[in-house]
DNA sequence: TAAATTTCAGATAAAACAATCCGATTAAAA
DNA sequence: TTTTAATCGGATTGTTTTATCTGAAATTTA
């Protein structure tokens, strides 16, 4: 079952954080990040190439390459990875399916929906992720 | 994208909250439910069966047959299809997708999200069928 | 220039999820 | 008893997501 976001956007998510936790060494290799987070390689390859064209992370060829940030980890924000992988679709969606999703005729749970994902949204939007630094590192260890 | 739950789930929890909508009128058929809910038959016929097996709704076989809830509207909560059908190991995961949570190495979001999903969790559980038969209702005739 | 190492790009494979089909069974009514 | 109308159960198909493979292009060092 999905949490919310697919497979690919959290490795995504994570991959991020974790560049933006090596930021001041340069490019890493998609080796070490897939390793370190023990996900697919090559599946995270194709993550970070996506993120590439969405301007959020930036590639290098050849030897010594890698990936790193294209931007300072001060401005980017885990809804910024969200927006680029699955779209901000799910914060204009209802949990029980229900279509027409219209104030006049509220789903069961429209009320509680509606603060949980504005809660959702602003967990992602209100820290960019140099806030995340320390505890992504703490994190990393443990997996 | 899924948003939390799966199709199964969502139609699971459609499906029920329309039967408890209907309850006066003894057994709907699957055939009504399909079409006023306007999701494939054959499969949200597929999932009632599998909620009889769990015990959560009734069913009638032959001419004249069709489902029920098998209890009484006021003990059934969301949650319990939810547990039937996609399970509760949402509400013990990681939006990030980290494994290995302990409170001692929190990812990044860990605060906000332990927020999140007690909020979501409430909403399925404190609420019982009968609570939102008239909301149902409603939307139900705007579908 | 050649060798080594890395991303890039496209094709493909595997797995999970969603949906459909069909024959069997059951039960009510004619 | 026969017909009719419904669920049941298993198999099957289709679609999307997840993961892998392979070869080309780029870049650094020797
Ligand atoms: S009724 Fe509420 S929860 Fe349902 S779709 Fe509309 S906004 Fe979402
Ligand atoms: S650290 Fe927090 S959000 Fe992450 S998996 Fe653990 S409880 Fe969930």
């Amino acid at each position: 079952m999905t949490v919310i976001f697919s497979k690919k956007c959290e490795y995504g998510m994570q991959a991020v954080l974790y560049l933006a936790a090596h930021q001041t060494e340069g490019v890493t290799r998609v080796d070490d990040i897939a390793a370190t987070l023990k996900v697919p390689k090559e599946f995270v390859s194709k993550i970070l190439q996506s993120l590439t064209a969405s301007g959020i992370v930036a590639s290098k060829k050849g030897k010594f390459g890698g990936f790193a940030l294209a931007k300072d980890p001060s401005v980017i924000r885990l809804i910024d990875v969200v927006a680029a992988i699955d779209g901000l679709e799910m914060f204009d969606s209802c949990v029980l399916g229900f279509p027409n999703c219209t104030p006049d005729t509220p789903c069961p749970v429209h009320d509680t929906w509606g603060e949980l994902r504005t809660l959702a949204y602003n967990m992602l939007t209100e820290e960019t992720l140099d806030k995340f630094k320390q505890k992504t590192i703490n994190k990393i260890k443990t997996i």
